[in-house]
DNA sequence: TAATAAAGTTAGTCTTTTCTAACTTATTGC
DNA sequence: GCAATAAGTTAGAAAAGACTAACTTTATTA
């Protein structure tokens, strides 16, 4: 939904990462970090060198231009709050979490950014509901048991319909 | 994560719901339904049937063979558990939360999917808390109100931190 | 500094998924 | 029953994204 590819953000995520946990970025890191090949590499940079998203000078380092960087970090921030969705919402191991943020990140629509990013907000504010609700569901989700039965069940279903 | 592409999972998916709604299922049908041209349809259709997922003979029916409904089916449940998540969970339009169920569906770890349908049936769930949960987050949601603040705030977050 | 190793590049190929244009088969209405 | 139309098919092309093999440039180090 930036109106890249897939792949296109993925590279530009690879970089903007490289970039801040070393001085230079070169072709075989980025290679290595998304686990494909350097002619591979070289031909994506030089196509994302073409849209103006990064700089590179034969036989020397990548950087992100400003436009790319604006991408990257889009692209990242959504990262991460998957990742908190995946980990501290439903209670994934941060490793599955790690993946299924890379493969989700691509794919949500503005709307669904918005809301996920309430609902991490919410479950991790401090006020009482949001964080009884994530004991209870992950105790849910390793156990399998629901919370105690609750006899003003239907009234609780009604207030929600009409909460305004 | 059926391990078959995004597009053949598309493929079965589009071929199983148009044939629960028409007798028969032919090339156009298929068109329409996922937008592209019939020769890029056939083409699919052809590469389907090598993979024993459709039966086909030129200028005839489309169907599914018990592999293809399988996988078919697979891929809908997620888009239903999916949209659920999406619709009723995060409050989006059902339009919005359709789409996203189309584009998430092929992109989940088998630990999110389970997680997340976890999730849905809990908030789902009749039981007091989820329900009161559903209806604070999804006023905050509209509203940026955030449940009355919580005096045993602390408590609460250590209780879920340690709730076995 | 010359030789070797490492990194980068080029050229050519493959697969997937789509398209258009042109042609063939089926269907349908007179 | 045959002309017109709809549907399906074939052929050929394009774009994206990856690969291997072979070659070039840069860096290292003896």
């Amino acid at each position: 939904m930036t109106g890249y590819t897939r792949a296109v953000e993925d590279y530009l995520e690879a970089i903007f990462l490289l970039e801040r946990r070393q001085k230079v970025v070169r072709v075989k890191d980025v290679a290595s970090f998304l686990g494909i090949k350097n002619p591979s590499v070289v031909a994506a940079i030089k196509s994302l060198a073409e849209k103006n998203l990064v700089e590179h000078e034969s036989y020397g380092h990548i950087e992100l231009t400003p436009k790319g960087r604006a991408v990257a970090e889009e692209i990242y921030a959504r990262h991460l709050m998957l990742f908190a969705f995946f980990h501290e919402v439903l209670g994934l191991a941060p490793e599955v979490a790690e993946e299924d943020a890379c493969r989700v990140e691509h794919h949500l629509s503005p709307q669904a950014r918005e809301r996920l990013l309430q609902l991490v907000d919410f479950v991790q504010a401090c006020p009482e509901k949001p964080v009884r609700f994530l004991a209870l569901f992950q105790r849910y989700a390793r156990t399998g048991e629901r919370p105690e039965g609750c006899a003003v069940c239907r009234q609780c279903a009604a207030e929600a319909a009409l909460t305004p």
